[in-house]
DNA sequence: CCTATCATGTAATCCGTTACATGATTAT
DNA sequence: ATAATCATGTAACGGATTACATGATAGG
């Protein structure tokens, strides 16, 4: 119990996630970032297995094994798991993203810019989309930072497809 | 030579940035991506000695090393290098970015918005202002590649500051 | 001349991805 | 029933980060 580990933004989204749940499975998380957080920030399943694993063993969640047949594992946040969360949660971070977009990266290094475009174009449009239609159905009791984070994926998939338009033209 | 490796993104930095420079050292190259790269695609100093290393092992890079002193290491494209960087530049992708910012994150779990937007806002007005300036000083003979991913920084870093402007009210 | 910083590199660790694998359900 | 897909998980590998380390150069 409680070796010393490092948290990343991965342990902080399964110790989020998981106390959001009250009680989570791997599966059960894979589920929830499928539905959503994936799309800013995705996780491989199997670090689903992995990091509910790791933060068991340094005491931040708590695991409990089915003894019939699957046995799957179970995972609550324990209260110093809690206290990280918080922790993180009060801290505001200065840090900033990359870009680390794929295709600017080609454009970057002198690919040519109209089939670049012709083929993310598209895709930023189909991914706005898909944003605006869930922000339209989002209810008046959504978590703000939900919302936010929905609003913020509108505002850059519309610069996105801004940007890929003035590329091809 | 010509071991079986997967080029990964940071391959294709190491392959791009060589063949720009006709031949650059690890260091070399560490100054490149510090020098405006790095702002919208980092790499740690020490992937840009294994990373040619790798490349150099699998025949895209030709090492050589110098006999005196400090015995650097300097790399040139081979042409199996050159023709794997242009394969790779003639393959539009249809791949997405994901957001991945970590203010972003906290107040998708629920971070206070207010501190977090003071703490967002200055640095990316500054990041802003940074890109404005390199873009006004670009001449006319910039290269297309490097113009349009200034410019896609711009808009993003502008999306931000309207995005946390608007948090934080 | 001394020390701080820049230049240059290697080693160790670990997270994340990919590949592999098998038990349960649903559809045909 | 049988195939296909979903559910659930483990193992292995490798790229990326962090830590460690030393040689050169410039400033005080």
């Amino acid at each position: 119990m409680s070796s010393k580990i490092r948290l990343t933004p991965t342990s902080y989204i399964v110790l989020g996630l998981v106390e959001a749940a009250g009680e989570a499975t791997p599966y059960e998380l894979k589920q929830v970032v499928a539905s959503g957080l994936g799309d800013f920030w995705s996780i491989q399943h199997a670090q689903l297995y992995a990091e509910p694993e790791r933060l068991a063993a340094a005491g931040y969640l708590k695991e409990r094994r089915e003894e019939s047949g699957r046995r799957r594992r179970h995972y609550k946040v324990t209260a110093a798991g809690r206290k990280a969360l918080k922790g993180w949660l009060d801290e505001p971070t200065e840090e900033l993203t990359e870009l680390r977009d794929p295709g600017l990266l080609k454009l970057f290094f002198g690919a040519t810019p109209k089939p670049l475009a012709t083929a993310q174009l598209p895709v930023h449009e189909r991914r706005l989309a898909d944003y605006e239609a869930l922000h339209k159905e989002l209810g008046e009791d959504a978590p703000a930072g939900i919302r936010f984070s929905l609003e913020a994926g509108i505002g850059h998939e519309r610069e996105w497809v801004r940007f890929w338009k003035q590329v091809g033209a």
